[in-house]
RNA sequence: GGUGUCGUGGCCGAGUGGCUAGGCUCAGCUCUGCAAAAGCUGCUACAGCGGUUCGAAUCCGCUCGACACCUCCA
């Protein structure tokens, strides 16, 4: 018996804009798709959060027991800078400023997203395929979506029919768009010739002579159009059909919309089950924009080399803020809310850490398997982690209340809170233990162990001004005494 | 201009018809030699105006405001 066969999901839809009970494809499988980093710059504490987002989103489907293949993507083929661009896309760009060739651009900021998502936690996806490993695939596609009447070559490029594909399907479904809208409202652009309309997309991209990535392919040497690769690699690796797809929000329309497109005009079926789409991450109010600076780096975050914070946050404190806010909501990225949500994160720690000191009692106090079942609920509605922080919270009351000696609670329940505990706040959430204790074997236990002993004996003898004094300069290089009912405990900052 | 999301207490942030999360801050208390930590208590909100309902933060309408997308963007 799996966990998932009685703990039904819900998840939000973006299609039908509703929360819908989760059934996958595959009794017991889940295919799951999102939408990674176009690698031509340090990644993006908003592409972070969306990640983030889907990382536990993962790490939840895996606790009830799913197999889960997660496909998150590489665009290391560059989008183009807009579709009146001459050719020249953003990694190409990147490598011309820089003196280098793109795929050492590629490479580059390859390894620092790696780098980032490591140092915040993340799991890494079952499979994480490039843009550029994928060229034959593409071209198959546009093969295949010409043959079916929705695409059209002009001067080596090949273009997505919109117009005609919208007199036989339904383009705009996901972002609640109409084509007639869309024609209103486009502007006109220099440069879009080659299309027969405005609101038609590129799916191969003639190279101009200067253009250093490109392809052979039947139109041209160039390259895929932006919103190919995705279709192309998450049909290869999970199916025309699939379970999940997420992204964030500004990839709805037009890149998720066109997916869509691509998919029933090549195979004839939608090819998502489940849109999801995680909110923006803003900076005081505002969205992040290199332009205006409004903007600040995962690296200088976690380091405090910035000018918007006043300290520097542990990789688990960003993880516990974000985790604090729906997925769904639009999070607001400020100083007060990053240091109201370290305390909460260690507070919830130290209690996770009293866990194994705690003294068991014929009975308990508080009914824990409800408990256990109403985080399962919070994470089963939505994936709704500030509720089950909510419940963490009620259980790291309860803990330390059972250390004062006001509650009580049995052998057997204090196994299913332990389990609990280290279930959701270290596998689901991804959170880790940054909260050093006294285990009672590292050198520094020792160490600070003598002195609390010292002071101990020093105020036996109302010796106070040495006592303070051990506290104090103690304290100073980060060390917190906390004095209890069964004696002294110390935190490291 | 169009489309969409949203406006919750000092701050952050859940909640979609009645039982009204949680964190942080602040005040008081318990504990303590004094602190810290922990616990207890208090501060009780839903932008505004109408409407539906026995009852609305939650549904409907309007007004005001914010944000996102419509162009590369997670």
């Amino acid at each position: 018996m799996q966990l998932f066969e009685h703990n039904p999901i819900k998840i939000y839809n973006s299609l039908s804009g509703k929360k819908e009970t989760f059934t996958p494809i595959e009794t017991g499988y889940v295919g799951m798709y999102v939408c990674g980093p176009t690698v031509y710059s340090n990644v993006h504490l908003g592409n972070v959060r969306t990640f983030m987002s889907f990382d536990m989103v993962f790490r939840y489907l895996k606790h009830l027991g799913y197999k889960v293949r997660y496909v998150r993507n590489i665009t290391d083929a560059g989008h183009l800078e807009n579709d009146a661009d001459a050719g020249e896309d953003k990694i190409t760009k990147k490598a011309r400023l820089e003196q280098i060739e793109p795929m050492e651009v590629v490479q580059r900021y390859t390894v620092d997203f790696h780098n980032i998502l490591n140092t915040f936690n993340f799991l890494p996806p079952s499979i994480e395929p490039t843009a550029t490993g994928h060229i034959i695939e593409q071209i198959e596609l546009i093969s295949t979506i010409i043959e079916n009447g929705f695409g059209y070559e002009v001067n080596g490029s090949v273009y997505f029919d919109v117009h005609k594909f919208n007199e036989t399907h339904e383009y705009g479904k996901l972002s609640k768009r109409k084509l007639e809208d869309l024609i209103h409202n486009t502007r006109e652009l220099d440069g879009q010739s080659d299309k027969r309309n405005p609101q038609d997309f590129a799916l191969w991209k003639r190279a101009e002579p200067q253009h250093i990535m490109r392809w052979p392919s039947p139109w041209s040497d160039g390259f895929p159009g932006w919103h190919l690769e995705c279709t192309a690699m998450s049909t290869k690796y999970l199916g025309e059909q699939f379970d999940i797809h997420g992204g964030g929000m500004d990839l709805k329309f037009p890149h998720h919309e066109c997916e869509i497109a691509q998919n029933e005009a090549a195979k004839g079926k939608s090819p998502v089950n489940y849109w999801m789409h995680a909110n923006m991450l803003e900076l005081n109010g505002q969205r992040m924009s290199k332009s205006t600076g409004n903007t600040v780096n995962p690296d200088e975050l976690l380091s405090g080399n910035n000018d918007f914070f006043s300290k520097a946050y542990a990789p688990s404190v960003i993880r516990f803020f974000i985790a604090q806010s729906s997925y769904r909501s639009v999070l607001d990225l400020t100083n007060d809310g990053l240091l109201a949500s370290e305390k909460g994160f260690y507070r919830l720690m130290d209690a996770v850490n009293l866990l194994e000191k705690l003294e068991v009692s014929k009975a308990s106090t508080i009914n824990i398997n409800a408990w256990r079942q109403s985080c399962y609920d919070a994470m089963n509605d939505d994936f709704n982690s500030p509720i089950l922080i909510a419940n963490l919270f009620e259980a790291a009351k309860y803990i330390n209340q059972i250390k004062e000696g006001k509650e009580t609670i049995s052998a057997e329940d204090l196994a299913t809170l332990t389990n609990t505990m280290n279930i959701f706040v270290f596998d689901v959430l991804g959170l880790e233990n940054v909260v050093k204790n006294d285990s009672g074997t590292d050198k520094l236990t020792g160490a600070v162990n003598v002195l609390i002993k010292l002071r101990q004996e020093a105020r036996a003898n109302k010796d106070f001004a040495l006592s303070d004094k051990i506290r104090d300069e103690l304290a100073e290089a980060g060390i917190l005494l906390k004095d209890g009912k069964d004696g002294t405990t110390y935190s490291v900052n």
